[in-house]
DNA sequence: ATTAGTTGCAACTTTGATGTTGCATCTACT
DNA sequence: AGTAGATGCAACATCAAAGTTGCAACTAAT
């Protein structure tokens, strides 16, 4: 099982100090460009970069392997984010503002990366998602314990919400800070829009 | 003004019945295709569709073609879905509801149509998607005067949220009827998940 | 029944993106 | 200073998708 995975974590040779930042950069550029046009050229990607497109495929031997690399590093951005913020450690209304600012300080723009098909195509990444997605699920169940939640709150749901409202957010990164972006979106979560006495009573 | 848009709104000579049928095909096999991989070829899309690749052809001179009148298309399906809500007629809460279950109903998966960028290259759909926006937040603006929203709610990010919340509803499409699924993206956006009394107070 | 319109199929051309190589130039590291 | 490594550039080969055409078989509408 360790043997037959090494086909991707292949242990390539050092780069050169300026090298490995090449290879940032156009892992910058990949999911900036990506994500406005999935069907980006590497021609494109190399521009936005500003290196030449030979650069992109001496680095990058196929468009798949960019896109792969740029899925795993993705992912693991964003699982060192969750970390970061020692989710089971802290209350979990603190763990919540702490996990949003962190993912938000993060996700540039993970609309690409995010949203790539996964399972059998980067296995790696998919773990780390599935994993992250657990883990969500478990900060919510504390917080419902606690009473942070309604008893009634559907956990699943809750967490899809919870991710579109840090995706929202994360559109509108550059006209405010990570932290009061945060603030937002856990206040959203738990409190949402409505007049908290008001005509929510229409239901019965 | 009116001379200039021609290009776009060219009148066709009538299809044949079976044609008509035909055109539609294409155009919601493209959008299911499209929207789980957008790069797919005019093949996949002709596969989806159950027709020949030179029949897709005939139908849209070019991909690009394929793209605008898809984008029309659902951006004019969108609309009436909005339309016949009457949303400026009823009381706030009950436009709510109904828009949010009919635009459930048309979005199959609006995921690409709703996500091209419009403004210079399908500016029809821009218009209309800038309309529904405006009169998403009017509809908004009423149910804040009503005592529905909070007084103080950002109706810009009130939208967006919905927005979002109707994106992640039509994910689950399959599983529920849109009036279970309207109830559940109105109620989440009114109450969002946190206990009404509780831990709230630790903003301060 | 006739006709005009529609579709599938096969065979093509064109186009653009991908991937490769060699060489000159430059730069990080020792 | 010397060397291995990195980049840009130009020129190439390859290939898949886009777009076109002609023809035979079929079908909606009158």
């Amino acid at each position: 099982m360790a043997t037959a995975n090494q086909s991707r974590q292949q242990t390539r040779r050092p780069l050169r100090a300026d090298a490995e930042r090449t290879v940032r950069t156009i892992l910058e550029a990949a999911e900036r460009v990506l994500a406005v046009n999935p069907a980006a050229t590497m021609e494109q990607v190399a521009e936005a970069a500003g290196v030449a497109r030979t650069t992109v495929h001496r680095r990058f031997a196929t468009r798949e392997a960019l896109l792969d690399e740029l899925t795993g590093w993705a992912a693991r951005q964003f699982a060192e984010a969750v970390d970061s913020a020692r989710p089971d450690a802290t209350p979990p209304l603190v763990a919540l503002y702490q996990v949003t600012a962190n993912v938000l300080r993060v996700k540039t723009s993970w609309s690409f990366a995010m949203n790539r098909t996964f399972e059998e195509a980067h296995p790696e990444a998919a773990r780390i998602h599935a994993d992250i997605r657990v883990r969500c699920v478990q900060l919510l169940r504390r917080a419902r314990d606690a009473g942070v939640l309604r008893p009634d709150a559907d956990l699943d749901w809750t967490r899809r919400v919870y991710y579109a409202l840090i995706h929202e957010a994360a559109a509108e990164i550059d006209g405010g800070d990570a932290d009061a972006l945060a603030t937002k979106v856990v206040d959203t979560l738990l409190r949402g829009f409505g007049s908290p006495a008001g005509a929510t009573a229409v239901h019965t």
